[in-house]
DNA sequence: GCAAAAGTGTTTTGTCTACACCCATGA
DNA sequence: TCATGGGTGTAGACAAAACACTTTTGC
């Protein structure tokens, strides 16, 4: 069969990944030093190109992989940039998506082997191409996101406490959060189990961990989680 | 200087337009008969090829222009679709724009040269490829951002009565909104100006007019339009 | 015994919801 | 005069926001 859409333009597709993760006190944001042309030696997001047998969404889940060893990350579609000057070698479109992991997840000799570090959002290095706007629009849809989504336990660890949540969305929306408020409102949500078990590190007293129960959330109605 | 991006698939890109308007009692979709294979003769999303010079914004915003004959029509990036098999004609990778006309502006002419209709949402044909999901998220994006981005306007004519705004976000929402509360709310909001002036075709009475003053909305911080 | 973080309730405020009648007009 | 849609207010329920002290325990 002759092929219907010729004498088309053919575009180069890459997709570029906004990892964040959240330390406890920051969200961080994994950037990496570009190894080849153009743009050598510049910090950029973790990207690759979009191979023909392949969707997007799984060039990016395989990126993902081979740069953390790490599958089934929680991932999301931010948009397409296609500005025809953005990447200087090259007529390539870029699919960006945000990605939350669990920091202690990705090991730290590979971090040395990718040339790859976390940064503060508020400390991002100057990024190569179009990679600033990229990571405002992921931090925008990130937000957009956990206003009416649970995701904020991707980016925690299985068992965490209360106030290492609240730090997280605090850290998401760069505010500050009133404990006791939030403290009822997420639990009336009724998606938490509490452990038996306390964290000690911070505190003498030690805090209560919690873990994010999938079953009960599957009960709930979806509600608002606008902590603004 | 050697081109640095050897040696990796490219891509036909289109974009296809999810056009909305509002004839004053439903949301309607514009879909045109496909006139070349695959899938020749069934109803489709507005589409095109990007072009290699042109952004995938400028694709959408020529292909409107071909398909209406108007300019700055408001316009949003859906997502990406890309599932390799989703088009039988070839590797065509598609960016998904939903896009908001005043359904007057559109004239009945160009429709029949273009073999293109207005479907309510509820009554849309078989569409070819994957336009029913296109659909379904430019949907789902559409209610999104008019919960807190005052777009309605974009669909109606420049002076409207309360009751057709009111309309207009039922037909969005799917939902019957009660009319003091929608009336006080939207008022509240202060980005309408009332005109001295009334729709007298669907009542004696005659409703005033309103339009949207652009003037006033810059001044207010965007609350919430959530209706719901 | 004291420093440091954990945990816990009440009051006030504002917002959302539900609800029904009179008005103006053209036919 | 009557049928039609236009326009308007209030009370109750609920949710959000503000706010401070006691508890535990390792040092």
């Amino acid at each position: 069969m002759a092929l219907p859409y010729k004498a088309h333009d053919l575009f180069l597709v890459a997709v570029d990944c906004i990892i964040f993760g959240f330390d406890g006190k920051e969200l961080k944001v994994l950037l990496v030093k570009r190894s080849f042309e153009p743009a050598k030696g510049g910090w950029s997001l973790i990207g690759g190109f979009v191979k023909k047998e392949e969707s997007v969404e799984a060039a990016a889940g395989r990126i993902l992989y081979n740069l953390t060893g790490l599958t089934d990350i929680y991932m999301e579609q931010i948009s397409c940039f296609s500005n025809p000057n953005r990447d200087p070698g090259g007529r390539v479109l870029s699919i960006a998506f945000f990605a939350l992991i669990k920091i202690d997840d990705y090991p730290a000799d590979l971090m040395e082997q990718h040339n790859s570090g976390w940064f503060p959002l508020y400390k991002v290095p100057p990024l190569i191409f179009d990679h600033r706007q990229m990571l405002q629009m992921a931090k925008a849809g990130l937000q957009a996101k956990a206003a009416s989504h649970l995701i904020g336990f991707e980016l925690l660890p299985k068992k965490f406490t209360l106030q290492q949540l609240q730090g997280l969305y605090e850290a998401i929306y760069e505010t500050v959060l009133d404990k006791r408020n939030f403290t009822r409102k997420i639990l009336s949500l009724n998606v938490l189990r509490k452990l038996n078990e306390k964290e000690k590190e911070s505190s003498k007293k030690g805090a209560f961990y919690f873990v994010f129960d999938r079953r009960k959330h599957a009960k709930q109605t979806e509600k608002s989680m606008m902590f603004l």
